[in-house]
DNA sequence: TTCCTTGCAAACGATTTGCATTGGA
DNA sequence: TCCAATGCAAATCGTTTGCAAGGAA
C-alpha cells in the first residue's frame, strides 16, 4: 500500500510536532512566535510544499511579506523547514523530513500542484540502492536524493 | 559499466548535433546565429548544466548578458535547451535530453558542481518502473522524472 | 531590562523587456 | 530586402536587509 499526503493524515500528531519545533527553536535561541506558528500550521495542513505568495495569501494579511520571508528564513535556519525551487525558480517551502518522513514529489504539469508521496518501504529501499550504486560508480558518496515525478494528476488527466 | 559525462565523450558527434539544432531552429523560424552557436558549444563541452553567469564568463564578453538571456530563452523555446533550478534558485541550463540522452544529476554539496550521470539501461528501466508504480498508485500518469543525487565528489571526499 | 521579533521601506540580484540599430538568409 | 537578432538601459519580480518600534522572558 502506498501512503501519500502524509502530513494531512498525521494532524492528530500535530501537537507533538509543535512541541518538537518549539524545542528546536529554543535550541537555536529563537522564540516560537505567532507568525512562526501560523506558518508551521499552514505547511502542516498543506498536501505539498508552498511558495511564499501562497502562504501570504493563506495567512490573509496576518503576516506581511517581509516578515513572512524572515520567518521562513529562521525556520529553515533551524532545520525545521526545507526549501526547494520549482521549474520557475520560485522557492517552495515544506516541513523538513525529520518531521514529515522522507518523501518525494509528484508534480502535475497541468495544474502545477505538487504533492508529497512516500513510497512503500521496499520501493524506497530499492531506490536508495540504485542511488548508491550510481553515485559510487561515479566516485561520489551519496548523502541524499530527490526524486521528482512529473505527470498529470487524476483531475487533469480526465480533462 | 556506467557512463557519465556523456556530452564530453560525444564531441565527435558535435557536427551532427549542430545540424539537428539548426534544423530545429529553422522549424520555429529562428536563425542559428553566432551567439546561439557559442552558447550551444559551451554547453556541449560542459560536463553538466551551467548558470547564465558561468556562460557569460566562459564567453568572455562575446555575448552581453541581456542577449545571453534572450539566446537561452529562444533555445529553450525551441526545445533545444532545458532549464532547471538549483538549490539557490538560480537557473541552470543544459542541452535537452533528445540531444544528450536521458540522464540524472550528481550534485556535490561540497563544491556545488553538478555532473550528468547516465545509469546503465537496466538500472534506468528499474527506476522507470518504480516511478510509474508510485505515480499510478497516486492517480497520476507519469510523463517524466528527475533524480538528483546529492553527495560529495571524489575530490571533496578526500579533503 | 535585554534581546528577539516585527513592519515598513529601500536595496538587491537574477531575469525580462522596450526600443532603436544591426545583421543574416 | 525584410524580418529576426542585438545591445543598451530601464523595468520586473522574488527575495533580502537597514532601521526604528514593539514584545516576550
Amino acid at each position: 500500500m502506498l501512503l501519500y499526503g502524509v502530513m494531512t493524515s498525521c494532524t492528530r500528531r500535530s501537537d507533538e510536532t509543535t512541541r518538537l519545533i518549539g524545542t528546536r527553536l529554543a535550541d537555536v535561541g529563537a522564540r516560537f512566535t505567532r507568525a512562526r506558528r501560523l506558518v508551521v500550521r499552514a505547511l502542516t495542513e498543506s498536501p505539498g510544499p508552498m511558495i511564499a505568495a501562497d502562504l501570504h495569501e493563506t495567512l490573509r494579511g496576518e503576516v506581511p511579506l517581509s516578515s513572512l520571508y524572515r520567518t521562513l528564513s529562521v525556520l529553515e535556519g533551524a532545520g525545521i523547514l526545507a526549501r526547494e525551487h520549482g521549474s520557475n525558480g520560485v522557492a517552495r517551502h515544506e516541513l523538513a523530513e525529520w518531521l514529515t518522513g522522507h518523501h518525494h514529489h509528484l508534480v502535475c504539469t497541468g495544474c502545477g500542484v505538487v504533492q508529497d508521496v512516500t513510497p512503500e518501504p521496499a520501493v524506497e529501499r530499492e531506490i536508495v540502492g540504485f542511488v548508491d550504486h550510481i553515485a559510487t560508480a561515479a566516485g561520489y558518496r551519496a548523502t541524499d536524493h530527490r526524486l521528482d515525478i512529473e505527470g498529470t494528476c487524476a483531475a487533469c488527466t480526465s480533462k
